[in-house]
RNA sequence: GGUCCAGUAGCUCAGUUGGAUAGAGCAACUGCCUUCUAAGCAGUAGGUCUCAGGUUCGAAUCCUGACUGGAUCACCA
């Protein structure tokens, strides 16, 4: 039980013997105890005074007698400041939590609960190489997984590969056109960026090819279209030529995409690959063979590129494999009347009674959309793991879909429908905006971990340090460092908060980062080099309870925590919360590492004042350590020795 | 227009069942390497918590209404 645990029922017990009073235990405001009074914990007591018919003053006082006499292993003291109950915590409170934990690599962490989890992630295109937006995806993803995990949790990271529609098309037929036989092979491209720059030349050639089409429409020629929409493209060509409209910035905006819209669609070229996606579908034995050779490529790449990021996953599903999924369950909704059919035999859904629109489910031919292919995998997913949970690491562009999904699954009576959970995150923007590949705006992921983890190898040679490691250890540390700084600065912001990212300004190396955390980490290992303790698990036990320096007790209490820090972030499925606290953390243990009195190290371990203080000492860092690698390993960051 | 999200120091962000004088980092300025790693520590300065009302002992936090920015409301995924 925690601390603030032991705090609470604690006090209720106190309340229901002073006052007679059944309060909920949530009841109690517990707060940390600001730093200019004294004591660690805070009892909030206004809102007991409603039945104590005292003065906030007077109840704390009685509160605090009964908890001092009541629980003296727990409350060693109090004073009260207006309505305000500090709590001196036991020293030998501290001390115990200390011994009984310092030792566990993985103290903190939760015994398996047996729910299941299931978490998507990542779930990336197969025409173009991860950018930086994925990059917060996975590592948002992978972190959320790990937390689970550590909460008891049984997870199952999986990866729903969108491996096949239009946009592969695209690559597959520009390649075909250009690219005369290349490979990654015999270009030394990495695979996915090979079929990326295909798909760039695509983009290229139809905004090229759809130019003169735009011109004509707004020279009010429309011969590039016939039948229905002709006749959309002259009433929007005939809105643009309105006063009104010409005004409205963002409605002309808008037409003016419309009409682009409709123009890529009649370009040759975007003809030619919707006949190949066709063929895709038929099964043409030609095109599906360079289908999965190009694809292949894009694997290999993907591959490299999880490797490097320290992303995994359990279970694959490839849309190629789903994308038909979902019409059973749609002719069932049919049956069940939860659905309905349209004169030109298209199937819909009214959400218009919760307050949402209609929603098509099944096209007029028969075909299906994204949603039907989502409630098709919904089931089979569950099918497969009879999870509890499962979790949507995607965009918040796709609130609305997902809310739409879980709707719809739950009118289908569908069992997966109660576990459906989107972990909606928002987009990482460039100064300018959005990034956009057809602008060429994006920032490639393989390109950003490139430039920090060289920004990491020119920190630790200016640093002048490691004149002993070898080239592979380098290699290895500057990884390490990098890849630490870039998802440390992705995760530390609340996942639903859009972030601005700005490649002109390198990601720092120091204050709120992840090469500081890493830091307070190694800096703590070359203590325990110094002393010589390889071993920790032997240390004398530490019996003077009555003395703990300020900044001795102050790290306890923040390591202790850590079970609290780890719910939370469970609860409010936030990695920031966890980066948070082990950047606190490594704060504090910098202070009590760099505290000085008289040019003498106040908290000097090697030159402690005593050999017990020197090993209370090392009981205190080695939990610490512990703490912050725990902390750091839930955000897939690694900790280094030395840095 | 409907729905949802956000707005806190120059910048990037914490601040969660309503609690004390709203906190960090970066940038700026001042100190601190003969002493366990200066990717560090200590300090100074920086605030109309977008605005206006309301709820109450108490509001950055809850409610209402504005304003600003974003997302979405596809027979795209």
């Amino acid at each position: 039980m925690s601390v603030v645990q032991s705090i609470r029922s604690a006090a209720a017990a106190a309340i229901k013997s002073l006052y007679n009073q059944d309060i909920p235990i949530s009841d109690i405001a517990i707060n940390v105890t600001k730093p200019e009074f004294e004591g660690e914990y805070t009892i909030v007591v206004f809102s007991f005074t409603k039945f104590s018919r005292q003065k906030p003053e007077e109840t704390g006082k009685n509160l605090g007698d009964y908890l001092v006499s009541h629980f003296p292993e727990l409350i060693a003291g109090f004073n009260v400041v207006k309505g305000f109950l500090n709590l001196g915590i036991n020293n030998a409170y501290w001390i115990q939590y200390l011994q009984q934990h310092f030792s566990d690599p993985h103290a903190g962490r939760k015994p398996a609960n047996g729910k299941k989890v299931m978490v998507e992630y990542s779930s990336p295109n197969t025409n173009k190489p991860l950018h930086l937006g994925h990059l917060r995806n996975n590592f948002l993803g992978y972190s959320i997984a790990e937390i689970l995990k550590a909460n008891g949790y049984e997870v199952i990271k999986t990866n729903l590969v969108n491996d096949r529609g239009i946009h592969i098309c695209k690559s597959m037929l520009a390649w075909q056109l250009f690219a005369h036989g290349d490979t990654p092979e015999s270009t030394g491209i990495k695979g996915d960026h090979l079929v990326g720059d295909y798909y760039v030349k695509f983009e290229t050639l139809l905004k090229e090819q759809a130019e003169p089409i735009i011109a004509r429409v707004l020279e009010s020629d429309f011969r590039d279209f016939d039948g229905a929409e002709r006749e959309k493209v002259e009433k929007l060509a005939a809105l643009l030529d309105k006063p009104e409209i010409q005004q409205d910035k963002e409605k002309s905006g808008k037409i003016n995409d419309e009409i682009k819209e409709l123009a890529r669609n009649k370009t040759e070229i975007m003809q030619q690959a919707k006949i190949m996606l066709q063929q895709w579908e038929a099964g043409n034995p030609e095109v599906r063979s360079l289908w999965a050779t190009m694809n292949g490529w894009v694997y290999d790449g993907f591959e490299a590129t999880y490797k490097r990021l320290g992303i995994d996953f359990d279970k694959i599903y490839y849309e190629s494999e789903t994308y038909l999924l979902g019409k059973d369950l749609v002719a069932d909704g049919l049956r069940k009347g939860v659905l309905f059919r349209k004169e030109d035999n298209s199937v819909w859904i009214d959400l218009t009674a919760d307050g949402l629109d209609q929603k098509l489910l099944l096209r007029g031919d028969g075909t299906s959309v994204y949603m039907t292919q989502d409630l098709g995998t919904a089931r089979l997913k569950y099918d497969d793991y009879h999870m509890e949970q499962s979790i949507y690491v995607v965009a918040d562009e796709q609130n609305y879909h997902f809310k739409v999904l879980k709707l719809i699954l739950e009118k289908l009576g569908e069992p997966a429908a109660d576990g459906v959970y989107h972990l909606s995150y928002g987009m990482v923007e460039l100064p300018h905006g959005r990034m956009k590949s057809r602008e060429g705006t994006v920032v490639d992921a393989d390109d950003i971990v490139d430039e920090m983890v060289n920004t990491a190898a020119e920190h630790t040679k200016a640093s002048g340090k490691l004149k002993d490691f070898s080239e592979s250890e380098l290699q290895g540390l500057y990884e390490m460092i990098g890849l630490g700084a870039m998802k440390f600065f992705l995760l530390r912001v609340d996942p639903k908060k859009r972030m601005i990212f700005n490649p002109e300004e390198s990601i720092d190396f120091h204050g709120f980062t992840g090469p500081f955390i890493q830091y307070a980490h190694a800096r703590i290992k070359s203590i325990m080099r110094e002393t010589g303790v390889t071993d920790t698990r032997h240390l004398d036990t530490y019996r003077h309870n009555d003395s703990l320096l300020p900044m001795e007790k102050a790290l306890i209490v923040l390591n202790e925590q850590f079970g609290e820090v780890l719910e939370d972030a469970q609860r409010e499925m936030s990695p920031a919360t966890i980066a948070n606290y082990a950047f606190h953390l490594a704060q504090q243990f910098n202070s009590f590492y760099a505290e000085k009195a008289g040019g003498v190290y106040t908290y000097s371990i090697v030159n402690a004042e005593s050999e017990e203080k020197k090993n209370l000492r090392l009981q205190i860092i080695t939990l610490t350590a512990h703490t912050i690698a725990q902390c750091m390993q839930l955000l897939g960051i690694s900790v280094p020795e030395r840095m």
